[in-house]
DNA sequence: CGCAGATTTGAGGGATCTCAAAAGGGGTGG
DNA sequence: CCACCCCTTTTGAGATCCCTCAAATCTGCG
């Protein structure tokens, strides 16, 4: 009784696009389309399953602040929200983006105090529960503990994937990055990738991705020139024309030597055949132990 | 029968100084053997649950790899781990670093494979069991349950701590921070933190934070001339005579208005709870909504 | 004892930041 | 409806931090 009643595991193979490339935007939208599906169907059962308390929010509304006392999960609905962690000295730090179907409120659960501030930065809605509840719930629902424990893994994937992209890339592959990474948030949630109203002002996406609102913006422009993108009206609204192509972009500035061949499975392991001098040193390893 | 078998959920209040700043250290101390106690009573009742594989590894030796079938979660016994992420052009990226009563694989979760390596850089002792078996102990115990999900709220508030650091610090400050963190995790787990051994390489320390082995080395030069660390023999052992005044020293990088004596490492006594002018530049609020 | 890898240190260059000025956009009140 | 104001964004110029390249030193080990 305590089978798949939520959606499958591992439903999105095509998230990481196999050998042909040819088919790849088909399968993407394909897989856009499923993961819509799924996040639809796990929010109408989560619902079923949990009394929420729902909330309707406008941009700049606090959902929970640093330091408050841990006492709910919250799940969104609808909107944009982001997550600023910031220290006693001062400095602060847009650590994540929260879209349909994620869960906001993980970082509490450790020591019984919110970590963040978390904010909408757009009109939304959010289901708010207190985690004794979901805790019950998981109980009698085997399915929902997977559930939460994959909504809980996804964040943990999705922050390592930041540092990895603040600590290899340059300014403007972040940005570039970004851009991929937001089209494709909002593709898997059903919503349009053109003309992508961006909601966050250039410091925050500066913030987010650890470089000025002026290095920002010139990283927009440059893209611009280069047709990687396209602006709308204001300068708010970005078209993503070809989203591989942006990804090539990357995929250049990050290896100039080699060749655009971008869909390579997984078979380097640097020291075999070392055709692509990866940019980025690998980490040289101490004491490899074993020969 | 489910209430407090595994330790309370906030017992580190320590871990947030309060506004007694004289008392630090000792009140430091108190809280490390506490934590220490702890983890060590963690592991004991987590072992009397669930029947555990044990396997004693060498530096070097790999966990899990990515890519390969989430089948088990581990735990630390003894040793330290890294994690490694690595994109598909090569990129590789030290995403968190383990210690003893941390869990690994975490990020399998959420696709159903590993999402990062998890390399000892030490001999060590760790404890693996498969997920199923957590899960199934989980509805039986709550406590287990609840301690599943803080190990992975930590997680994820640390990896949010490290994009922090990365994004708002100057190198020599993230390597002083590196520092402080790595003495932090050894003294909550009853490990001495004078004459600690890095265990990895300054290329290993450099790509975790975001710089190059040339920049940790000159950090590290430096922070050595300003009398903040002392290294022993073979230069992969250091000494943190002072972490107040490593900590002290990172505050007047972030916010060279709020402490005077710039020169001078010693005797400045930190200002009170220096809840400084923050020099970083705060993120600009959007749309404030409600007045 | 010599080798291989790790570390340090220096010099120069480049990417990004800082400072500054001007343009653009949206909302409000007159 | 328009003027005005405030915020955001763009763009330039110079400064700076960090990276790259290079060479020397150190360490452990076979």
């Amino acid at each position: 009784m305590n089978a798949p009643l939520f959606s499958a595991r591992r439903p999105l193979p095509a998230a990481r696009p196999g050998p042909a490339e040819a088919r790849d935007a088909e399968g993407h939208f394909a897989a856009c389309r499923e993961a819509s599906r799924r996040i639809s169907q796990d929010l109408a059962l989560l619902s079923s399953k949990v009394k929420f308390q729902r909330r309707v929010v406008r941009s700049g509304d606090v959902i929970y602040r640093t330091g408050e006392a841990f006492n709910a999960l919250h799940i969104v609905n609808a909107g944009f929200f982001k997550l600023v962690s910031s220290t006693r000295d001062g400095r602060e730090q847009v650590v994540a983006l929260k879209f349909r179907g994620d869960w906001m409120g993980f970082d509490g659960i450790a020591s019984g105090a919110f970590a963040c501030d978390a904010v909408a930065i757009d009109t939304g809605e959010v289901w708010s529960a207190p985690y004794g509840v979901f805790l019950g719930a998981c109980t009698d629902e085997l399915g929902l503990l997977m559930h939460l424990h994959e909504a809980m893994s996804r964040e943990i994937v999705r922050d390592r994937d930041s540092l990895m992209s603040v600590c290899t890339l340059p300014a403007v592959a972040r940005v570039a990055e970004f851009l991929r990474y937001w089209a494709d948030c909002l593709a898997r949630r059903g919503l349009r990738t053109d003309q992508m109203a961006l909601r966050m002002t250039r410091a925050e996406i500066g913030n987010y991705l650890g470089m000025t609102l002026e290095s920002v913006s010139r990283s927009l422009s440059r893209l611009e020139k280069e047709r990687l993108i396209a602006f709308d009206r204001n300068r708010r609204e970005v078209t993503l024309p070809d989203a591989q192509a942006l990804a090539r972009f990357v995929q250049r500035i990050v290896a100039p030597g080699a060749a655009a061949d971008a869909g390579r499975p997984r078979d380097e392991t640097a020291p075999g055949c070392v055709d692509a001098q990866p940019s980025a040193r690998p980490i040289a390893a101490r004491s490899s132990s074993r020969v």
